[in-house]
RNA sequence: GGGAGCAUAGCUCAGCUGGGAGAGCAUCUGCCUUACAAGCAGAGGGUCACAGGUUCGAGCCCUGUUGUUCCCACCA
């Protein structure tokens, strides 16, 4: 015995140990060489604010997945890691922190408040990481980024000033979406809409000439008091001789006009829209049109503001219940109409977002989304699966600008200074102390900050040093492939793609592999709120990292979502341990001067057989892969490990192990062999187990994860000894079907007759038949007649075992019958297609030959289990 | 209002360009066969949601229906 592996795998006892040893070798580090390829993967940067879910246990396994196997065929990889400042979600936690202590941001002030966050990174920042390195990402850790370090810092600022200097960032009054609990600004894609229950509220008001009312609805009635005019179509009958009339409103007193305005449907409610250019995006379009005043009633917290006359004070909801008592009792509440209606609301903190005027920095889109819509259409950018095109043209096509600035101190600071003299605007990547018009020193910077997805749309190239044209960025740009939710494709994808086109001009990666989100055993989301997340360290520490891994891969097909539950981790894990012992074996029966894997000479039927498959097995492996179908290649190598090495190849092994000499040589050089180079493929999935094993037999080179990626290879392929072996299989199954079915225990060994064309196949099988059919003695010959035996029919063969005392010959025949009219019916079948004239002519050769085949395998078995029944007689 | 996904064994899901319905778990039966009981050998279980269509042939392609999940959208 060479070396041992303990009775059970304990992944505690390996992970940590044979991941210090990556680090130590230094094996996921990356140099630029230009011989080689590149293959480079930039991960989506975690928030520094958190902590390993299983969204990043599976968006960085499959990762991993396609690194190491790039890796093994010899590219030059580079998986970039890093992570994100998150600026919202970060500042929300440190003000949280800080109310705690009693303190506010600005009882600190700005500088205060980011030596506590920056304190606060410093501390809580790298948990991320160190997590990940749990689940044996093999990320390149000396090339870690962080979106507010120095040199994405200057790439955001060059990309800033670049942006307004071709005028593609503006700074205006527009309607933004106003977090009235982060206080401030977020962009359209960070509102989520949510379905609430709500009420149409039909409002009479009376014209101020006194000649009747004009009827308008709502649903949200605190914002009448930002009322600056009623709309009407300019089309619309009825109200043709009111336009230009006014109304004074009820309860608030003021004097409105009514306009005609084309975004007033004569066929929506009443045909009257009150309109609000303070807090409505289309009232605000409105308003520019018909000259009508902007009306700002809420305060940046939620509340009524001064001009909101009584109201003042209130918040939202307050102020809505305050409107509708005071209308209702001025006779001016005309009816109520329940509605179910979609709330903006913040995609962090899920409070209802307030439209809102608001002078803000935006990014002038359409330039913009032009070029990025072209390079997917062009297929320059490609999406797994490809209908996730369709979702990024639509959001594309229909983009609104991007607004940018937020209301925040955590992030990349606005560089822009406002000159007190001349008002001009100074936009600079350094730190200008004049103003660029008319040279005052009197200017200061605007005091908010960038949204965070503006510096990680710049990831794929900052991190690699732009605006510098570093080796790096000149080699391992543009990346490869992208891996990440589909929750996150207009947050990040469509914005990575939009600002490399314009920055690079150059795509940022040339695949985007989508996969779903993790899901619980219920098919829910998993939630802080519901409390049904799962820890993925809690999973590792409990199964390994392997055997979660495995499962995420496993249940992986793209796109789409996959529940998450403990049994599917517990047979992964079973896995894992199956692999255990079958390497505890191998290594049990080596010697212990046992040469590298190797092909031997005077190869076997089973060792050429378990070879061949080996071989296509790599070959589907590798397509697999290629093609983005982890799920697939992954379930082939359980198939491939479990049904075809372990359960048949190692215990046909056991027959030439037991002999010794130069047979076993010969198995043990295969075992070796398949064992070795079926964890090469492996390796991706399940890194640990298989470097531990791997290292453990005898093995070329310093670590697996830098060994070749197996090949396919055209001296393996042994098309006749497979469908040998698929014979003697087939036999095996057959006699071990018949004995469980009598309920025969294997100890009751039984002499095998074969009586078969195909002699020289069976005669190889005779030890096989007798380890594992419970063989004591085999004879093969032409025919039998043997008295009171069971019979067993395959396609090659028709077999008799003598057990007559243990057979029960009425339900013997009533088998044998069962398994003619079976065999009957599918000839029949078979038989229909072939004489399908259409089927000949239109059906391909090989086809017609398989179906041919089929009916001649049957129409065999049908004569011989006819006689079988005449022998019964 | 627009769009997309899903519907296959009791459960969770594979099934790639149309040509023999699969896996894991669960159930049942028999096994301590000296790598593994986290195992071995076997068994049962499916009108592939429904209705049409294309095709020699459809779980797979087309149309429609139902159920379900999700995304997008400025309908007062």
């Amino acid at each position: 015995m060479a070396k041992e592996l303990a009775t059970k795998y304990d992944p505690k006892d390996v992970e940590d140990r044979i991941y210090k040893s990556w680090l130590d070798g230094n094996y996921f580090h990356a140099e630029v060489d230009p011989e080689k390829k590149p293959y480079t993967i930039v991960i989506p940067p975690p928030n520094i604010t958190g902590q390993l879910h299983m969204g990043h246990a599976l968006d960085n396994t499959l990762q991993d997945i396609l690194i190491r196997y790039r890796r093994m065929q010899g590219y030059d990889t580079l998986w970039l890691p890093g992570t994100d400042h998150a600026s919202i979600a970060t500042e929300a936690k440190i003000v949280e922190a800080m109310k705690a202590e009693g303190i506010t941001k600005e009882d600190i002030g700005r500088e205060g408040f980011l030596k506590r966050a920056w304190e606060w990174k410093a501390q809580y920042g790298g948990r991320i990481i160190e997590q990940l390195k749990k689940l044996g990402s093999s990320c390149d850790w000396e090339r870690e980024r962080f979106t507010l370090d120095e040199g994405c810092s200057k790439a955001v600022k060059e990309v800033f000033v670049e942006l307004y200097e071709k005028g593609l960032i503006y700074r205006g009054e527009r309607i933004i979406n106003w977090c009235t609990h982060c206080k401030t600004s977020i962009s359209d894609a960070e509102v989520e809409y949510e379905e609430k229950d709500g009420n149409f509220w039909h409002f009479a008001y009376p014209f101020a000439d006194g000649s009747g009312s004009i009827i308008v609805a709502t649903t949200r009635p605190e914002t009448i008091p930002g009322d600056t005019g009623i709309a009407v179509h300019p089309d619309d009958e009825r109200y043709k001789d009111v336009i230009g009339k006014t109304v004074i409103m009820p309860v608030i007193g003021r004097e409105i006009p009514i306009v005609a305005d084309t975004y007033a449907k004569m066929d929506k409610g009443t045909g009257a829209v009150k309109i609000t250019p303070a807090h409505d995006p289309n009232d605000f379009e409105v308003g520019l049109r018909c000259n009508l005043p902007v009306l700002d009633v809420m305060t940046d917290d939620g509340y009524m503001n001064e001009k909101a006359g009584k109201y003042e004070g209130m918040n939202l909801m307050e102020c809505r219940k305050a409107i509708v008592a005071d209308l209702t009792e001025a006779g001016a509440l005309v009816k109520i109409e329940p509605t179910k209606h979609e709330v903006g609301t913040c995609y962090r903190c899920h409070t209802a977002v307030e439209p809102k005027v608001s002078k803000q920095w935006f990014v002038k889109m359409e330039p913009l989304a032009k070029p990025a819509i072209k390079v997917v259409r062009d297929g320059e950018v490609k999406f797994i699966p490809e209908r996730f095109d369709k979702i990024y043209f639509n959001w594309m096509e229909n983009i609104r600008d991007w607004c940018i600035s937020r209301q925040l101190w955590w992030g990349h600071r606005i560089p822009a200074w406002y000159c007190a003299d001349c008002g001009e605007i100074t936009v600079s990547k350094g730190e200008p102390t004049e103003c660029c018009k008319c040279g005052s020193k009197n200017i200061e910077q605007d005091p908010d900050t960038l949204d965070t997805w503006f510096s990680s749309a710049l990831w794929p190239f900052s991190t690699l040093g732009w605006p510098e044209k570093t080796p790096e960025l000149m080699h391992y740009y543009p990346t490869s492939t992208l891996v990440t939710g589909y929750d996150i494709i207009f947050f990040w994808v469509a914005r990575m793609i939009f600002s490399a086109c314009e920055q690079m001009g150059q795509v940022p990666f040339d695949t985007v592999f989508i996969h779903g989100i993790v899901r619980d055993e219920l098919g829910r989301k998993m939630s802080k709120s519901l409390g049904n997340g799962i820890d993925p360290l809690l999973v590792i520490d409990k199964y390994g990292a392997d055997a979660l891994r495995f499962t995420l891969a496993t249940g992986n097909s793209p796109g789409n979502d996959m529940r998450y539950s403990d049994k599917k981790v517990e047979a992964s894990r079973n896995f894992a341990n199956k692999i255990w012992n079958a390497a505890r074996f191998i290594l049990m029966n080596l010697d212990e001067n046992e040469p590298a894997p190797h092909i031997p000479a005077d190869l076997a039927l089973e060792d050429k057989w378990i070879l061949s498959q080996f071989n296509s097995l790599t070959k589907e492996v590798t397509d697999n892969l290629d093609k983005f179908e982890l799920g697939i290649a992954v379930q082939k190598l359980y198939d491939f490990i479990w049904d075809l090495f372990c359960d048949w190849f190692i215990e046909l092994a056991k027959i030439r192990l037991q002999k010794g000499g130069d047979e076993a040589k010969t198995a043990k050089a295969v075992l070796v062999y398949v064992m070795s180079e079926t964890l090469k493929l492996l390796h991706p999935f399940m890194p640990f187990i298989t470097e531990e094993i791997w290292q453990t037999l005898p093995h070329d080179g310093e670590t697996i994860m830098k060994s070749a990626w197996p090949e396919f290879k055209d001296e393996l392929v042994f098309t006749d000894d497979e469908a040998k072996m698929d014979i003697i299989m087939d036999a095996i199954r057959a006699v071990r079907n018949r004995r469980a079915e009598m309920n025969v225990p294997p100890s009751r060994k039984a002499h095998v007759y074969i009586a078969t064309e195909k002699k020289d196949v069976f005669e190889t099988a005779v030890v096989f038949m007798q380890k594992l059919a419970s063989a004591s003695d085999v004879t093969v010959g032409e025919a039998f007649n043997i008295e009171g035996s069971v019979s067993i029919v395959t396609a090659d063969a028709k077999i008799y075992i003598p057990m007559g005392d243990l057979v029960d010959f009425e339900a013997e025949r009533k088998r044998l019958l069962k398994e003619k009219e079976a065999a009957e019916k599918k000839l029949a079948q078979i038989n229909g297609k072939l004489s399908n004239p259409g089927f000949l002519a239109k059906a391909p050769e090989a086809v017609i030959a398989g179906q041919k085949a089929d009916a001649e395998k049957l129409t065999e078995k049908i004569k011989m289990i006819d006689e079988s029944l005449a022998s019964l007689q």
